[in-house]
DNA sequence: TTGTATGCGTTATCAT
DNA sequence: ATGATAACGCATACAA
């Protein structure tokens, strides 16, 4: 970066830096003829302040950083897509790092972050931690940060999450009255909050229509695709479902691939019902019946409260928001 | 940001100054014994240097920013996904910019660059440019830039590309010999050399066999749904094809919704291919015949380009990278 | 091996 | 309304 200086930009213009910088401040006591004339030159030559310098004066950085679980996943590029509308609103830049799930990358972003690099923190937390109080510290250095969707019980901070016991209960509720009385459970992790929400809601519909449940039917999922159709196509094989509620997204797609594979009609043999925020759902053969959340929106909370800490312009920096998501029934489900 | 600084630290450790920053600056003249004493007593007060002070002597950011339409769509996050993988490995760091295709916001997003923010910069156009040499500054401020997709002739860089020309005849004398005689085209921008290429493509295949081609078979769409909807559906209605390449994957699905309300079959009737990089092509209905690019690892060529030039590892600037699609030929252009 | 001093580019404070 | 100066936190050249 060949960049012209204040210190430069000042002996051209036969003024003072601290005019210049004055210029740009939007000060007051500056005439506003010589003003013009700074920017205007300013802006000839390409001068801009020098964001570090300024940053170091003002100890603030107008970046926020997004850490998330993975960004090739219709929810979160949603998400982040909120996020960076309410950003570049607000004149901030958005940081994204990626962890794949992996709780030591998300621990070493976060650690990463502490040097001043950004000012507030937005995530929605890998599931496999094994200590996640270590998100405490930055509560101690005063660093902003808010949960969605993902978030840990055990770091009290603003979260933005959905209503997922109750849409899960209802969605369950759904299968059942659709005619599913063997209806498997696709997990992908139980120890996120979450999780355990959209499988109690579960779990309870099955109980009110008195239906069976063993553990059989919880069928443990990973990150890996061929992990994930070897687990559901066992629990196929075994269980003979005529129902799937997929707790996530692409839980789903593996069931397709799988009704594929075992010539299965969907929706005829087996009903699917998945956490989705797949736009071309209508799409798919057949349609699939989603639970979708609010992502952009939830994206644009998310901000939203953390600009708020930020600017401190709240006194509850650990509000709480919850949105709904929709069930949208279609020929997965019916039929 | 409540941090301790060099300043304290060197204080509490009874060291100057100097010997801080050696510790962390990895520096040959200083006892491993003292260097053991600072880390393990700055991780303990979570002490980190300050990434602005840093930099602002070191002129850098380690951040690269990354300017694209959109993240809602498969090819970018996927681009996104490789580029993030490399800059972290790198230790870099990754700045978002979403213009939704709009120029004022694509060049308000780069002038926001000249002040040290970031480094370097991969970009994937707005279509929209109504002068593209604004970007030519960059080069005076030895800012380094690299395309991947789309980019402007009229600046020259680095770029990573995909052969369109070629995957384009080719998919289009797919459709040609699966028996279309009256394919449409259903371009998004014309001003971008890869969308010419793409169109020049099919052009040239039609040619080549002969088929007759008149301007009302291109069809120009834009970025909404709905203003997509009834320029397609009026081609359909009008020309009645029996073929559509797509240009631009949202235009693959608009068909689809179409089709689906004109009652016309996939593929019996009409014939459907599109560039795509959508993962679950294959759970279309009918599965999607997709000219699939490469996006993740165009997202990692994009960043070893980017890094190269930052590295000053490279004495051409200007590499171009081409690397190769591939046609995925599925139920939308068969049977 | 360690310490001292200077400057990176800004901006706020104080003076004029 | 404008100018001089110190300070933000760090890293290097130089001194010890």
């Amino acid at each position: 970066m060949d960049s012209i200086n204040i210190k430069e930009l000042a002996q051209k213009l036969n003024l003072s830096k601290s005019t210049i910088s004055r210029a740009f401040r939007d000060h007051n006591d500056i005439s506003s003829k010589t003003k013009e004339r700074i920017l205007a030159f300013a802006k000839e030559l390409n001068y801009q302040p020098n964001h570090h310098a300024s940053n170091l004066r003002a100890q603030k950085s107008k970046n926020i950083a997004v850490i998330v679980p993975e960004i090739t996943n219709n929810f979160f590029s949603q998400a982040i897509d909120g996020i960076e509308k309410v950003a570049s609103e607000k004149g901030y830049h958005v940081l994204i790092y990626l962890t794949s799930d992996c709780f030591e990358k998300e621990v070493s972003y976060v650690n990463d972050l502490y040097n001043g690099r950004a000012d507030g923190i937005i995530m929605s937390v890998s599931g496999d931690a094994t200590d996640q109080t270590y998100l405490n510290k930055l509560r101690e250095k005063k660093m902003p940060l808010v949960f969605f969707d993902r978030g840990y019980d055990t770091v009290p901070t603003a979260k933005v999450t959905t209503n997922d016991y109750e849409i899960s209960f209802e969605a369950t509720t759904h299968l059942i009255k659709s005619g599913c009385r063997n209806i498997i459970y696709l997990m992908v992790n139980e120890n996120l909050s979450i999780f355990k929400n959209r499988f109690q809601g579960y779990i309870d519909a099955l109980k009110k229509f008195n239906i069976n449940y063993n553990d059989e039917m919880l069928v443990y999922c990973g990150h890996n695709f061929d992990e994930n159709y070897t687990a559901i196509n066992k629990a196929f094989v075994k269980l003979r479902p005529d129902g799937v509620f997929a707790s996530v997204e692409r839980l789903a797609f593996a069931t397709y691939y799988i009704c594929n594979d075992l010539k299965l009609s969907i929706p005829k043999q087996v009903k699917v019902i998945s956490f989705s925020s797949l736009e071309i759902a209508p799409l798919l053969n057949p349609p699939l019946t989603t639970i979708t959340q609010p992502a952009f929106e939830m994206g644009v909370q998310a901000a939203t409260l953390l600009f708020k800490k930020l600017l401190k312009k709240t006194d509850n920096p650990d509000e709480q928001i919850m949105l709904n998501s929709k069930i949208i029934i279609r020929s997965s489900t019916t039929g």
